[in-house]
DNA sequence: ACAAGTTTTCAATATCTTTTGAAAGTATAG
DNA sequence: CTATACTTTCAAAAGATATTGAAAACTTGT
């Protein structure tokens, strides 16, 4: 395939598997367009390339650099901002866990907490309910603390550490 | 909390995690309802609790189903259809992971594998396109074989293993 | 075979999310 | 200080996604 038409399809695969995950399809095509270029770009850059306005392109990119997946670069002589894409995926995969942890995990642990006991009369079904939030509970907790030491290890470790396990 | 209350809370909660993450608020509510219940829930049931129509009951109720979250009952001496939620959250996991395996990674692994070697007369350029796409690659495939062990596994023996790996 | 109960489908509608683009804001050079 | 280059904001518009509800299809008991 050619080099053109293997980015486009790269940009449209980043799109679509972003969205099946949450992540808006024009954030996730500014990094698949960061991600596959050679050299930093300018706001005009990725307007042009992914054809979008202005205001979409500033915006996801501002929310690539709050999840810490894209950099800003200044060029010599240059008074706009460039943008650059942090390319060691498995930094990036430990950024991303760390950011949607933060967003949504930790929140999720704080709002079952809130559940763990009930008041009721109906004593079978208050220990029902209590028993599923519990189990919902210990589950997430786990993915939790795994999430946490992934992000300490380095991915040789990590990966190594994991592989071997199921030999 | 009273439990009424608190249930309604949990599938506030679980609708909107699941939004977070893909799944249609509606599926996630179904789900979150029929995970509380202690009983097997009718179609007029889930209908009534969450006040959404019959069509949506039923899409999603099935669509749980084909994810394997859900099952149907059958209640002696009742002709409609009553349903039941997995409630060993190990399982749920295990089960949510295949499914958006299935459905997801292994497409955007076969999509990776197409852009793994592309034609350009810019060797420099070809190169770096080359060596994002392998990583992403890498990182992808090493996702993917650390999910199938954990779908063998039990759940205490993995958590044990990632666990003890930790300390 | 019919009638009543139940489930499924799907076009129309409503809702929610994303995108636009022009205006306001900010920074820099001269 | 002023003009110009550039970035950010945000209300309106477009687009995507989810939901409704009524009709069609199916199922079961008599």
């Amino acid at each position: 395939m050619e080099l053109e038409q293997a980015k486009n399809q790269f940009i449209n695969l980043w799109g679509n598997f972003g969205s099946q995950w949450g992540i808006n399809r024009s954030m996730a095509q500014v990094h698949a367009i960061l991600l596959t270029s050679p050299t930093p770009l300018s706001t005009e850059d990725i307007m042009e390339k992914l054809q979008i306005s202005r205001g979409n392109t500033n915006m996801n990119v501002r929310e690539l650099i709050n999840w810490n997946l894209v950099y800003k670069e200044t060029v010599l002589g240059e008074r706009r901002e460039f943008f650059r894409a942090e390319k060691d995926m498995w930094e990036v995969a430990k950024r991303i866990v760390r950011e949607r942890k933060r967003r949504e995990i930790e929140p999720l642990m704080q709002h079952l907490n809130d559940l763990k006991t009930v008041e009721s009369d109906n004593l079978a079904e208050k220990q029902d309910f209590e028993n599923t939030i519990q189990s919902i509970d210990r589950l997430v907790n786990k993915l939790d603390s795994i999430s946490n030491n992934l992000m300490k290890a380095d991915e040789h470790a990590f990966f190594g550490m994991i592989v071997n396990l199921f030999k």
